[in-house]
Formats: structure tokens, sequence, C-alpha cells
DNA sequence: ATCATATACGACTATCTTAGTCCGAATTAA
DNA sequence: TTAATTCGGACTAAGATAGTCGTATATGAT
């Protein structure tokens, strides 16, 4: 249905409240408690972003999160990708090549979606974190 | 994930193979046939469709579907929200106001979501079934 | 009239994805 | 040593999507 998932909208919450937030460092529970986040569902995400290169981490007490990257460099596409596994609008389309699809031997709107594909891409490319602030 | 349904995916075949048919009344089956859709399945979407005043059917022997708006009129929006009944990117958004969301008390991310649902829809506006043809 | 071929429509089931939980580590400051 | 934290995998629950089934209704052809 063309839905952004929630882990997406939770690391954007995340993101922003990292962002903004006046201490350098920022922990999981913190996030999880201000916006009544499953805690360990919010810790995958966040690890998946610090894999990501978009967070750093620091273990031990006294750890948590901060950015690695700028908030203008953090794409949606990145999150996306990074969190949903994939961006890709029909099943038969992996990034790839335009042929790729076998899934209906006689589809025949491949190449309009394809190109509605690449043109989304785009438009989720030029979002980034710091539209969020 | 932001993908189409199938759904969507089947509607868009079946106009497409609607509008470039020689024929004046094509069937249900004769689309699911030739795309291995299942049958009931298309027929539903079709009778969606109906509704919508996109097809126009006839019913009985020798009956099928037609056309009741010219493709350039078809948008992609109007299937998504017909087919999939929705068309938000998140859960807390209606198409409605902005302040509509009670999911997160402290949601920060209102604005700019709403700005990106806005922003696709009207993408999605621009497409029509001509850009599958 | 009857029959075969269509659409119409609602209820049901199966399957897949997403969301969320649980458990046990490893790390580190106090 | 302990408490607070990240890390990682396996598991379960919930929900959405895809697909099925049964029956009714319309209608042209025989």
């Amino acid at each position: 249905m063309l839905r952004l998932s929630k882990k997406v909208e939770y690391a954007l919450m995340a993101l922003r409240y990292i962002v903004t937030s006046k201490d350098d460092i920022v922990t999981a529970k913190e996030i999880s408690t201000k916006f009544s986040i499953p805690h360990e569902l919010l810790a995958k995400i966040l690890q998946k972003l610090k894999k990501e290169r978009i967070l750093e981490s620091i273990k031990g007490v006294n750890g948590g999160y901060r950015l690695e990257k700028s908030p203008e460099k953090i794409k949606l596409t990145d999150l996306i990708k990074t969190l949903d596994g994939d961006f890709s609008i029909t099943e038969c389309i992996h990034g790839q090549s335009e042929d790729d699809c076998n899934m209906f031997k006689d589809c025949t709107i491949k190449t309009p979606v394809n190109k509605i594909q690449k043109e989304l891409e785009s438009f989720f490319e030029t979002k980034t974190i710091s539209d969020f602030v």
C-alpha cells in the first residue's frame, strides 16, 4: 500500500531526536521511552543504522549512539534500503536490469514500472534527515 | 516497504490490455488467462474499477468490460485508493488534517512526513494509464 | 424455457510480511 | 563486581495481502 514501515518511521524519529539532542550521546532506552517505541525493536534499528555507518555506537555504561554521518547526508532511500532490505515498488524489481522479471511471462508493464521506480528512488534520494529537523 | 500491491499491478496490466485490445469488450477470463492471474481475484479488481467508473461492464453472455474513462484520465492514485483503500505513507495519515495523528503523543515528524505524503500523491497523480500503453 | 457464459458480491482461508518479544551474550564505567 | 549498555539470533504475534469458494443475477444463444 506504498507505506513507510514502522522501522523507518522509528528511525526517523530517533535520528531527529539524536540530532536535536543537547547531549553528545543518546541511549536507545531514552528514545524508546520518549516515543513509547518497544525498546528491543528500536535497539535493533539503531544497530542496523550503526552497521550502515549512519550512527556510531559506544558500548557499556554511559554508552549509546551518536551520528556518524551528518543529517544532510542521511538519505531516506538509505534508511529504507537498510531497514526494509530493499526499495522496489514491485516484486520483480531488484534494482538490477529491467529484464530480470520472470514472474509474468507476458508482463507488459515492465518499462513504465521501471521508470516510476527510478523516479521514486530519485525522489527519496533528495529527502534527508535535514528535512526532518 | 513502499511497494505497489498485486491488485494495482494486475489492474495496470488489465487496463493496458483493455486499452490496446482490438475488441470493444474484453472478459475477465481472457485477461486472467493471458497473464495467469487468478480469475476470481482479477474479477474483483475489475468490479471495483467499474464501481469507480473507470470501467463499464456488460453482463451476461458476450459480456465483459470496456473503458469508461479515457486512459489519460485514469490516474495511478485512483487505482491505489480504490484497490488498496487508501494512499498514505504512514498509518497516522488519512488524507485529512495534519493533527489527526494520536499514535505518538510526542511524534515530531508530522510536518515533514505530511509534506512527503503530499509530494508523493502529486507524483502519482501525474501517472496515468497512458504512461503504460 | 433452458443453458452456458458472464458479471456481482460476500465470506472465508492461506500465505507472507511486519512488528514485537525473548534470551543470552559482550563491553565498560563506576 | 555490578549495573547499564550495545550486540545478535531465534522465536512468536499480529496484521495485511493474496487467493478461494459459493451463490446470485443477468443475458444472448439454442
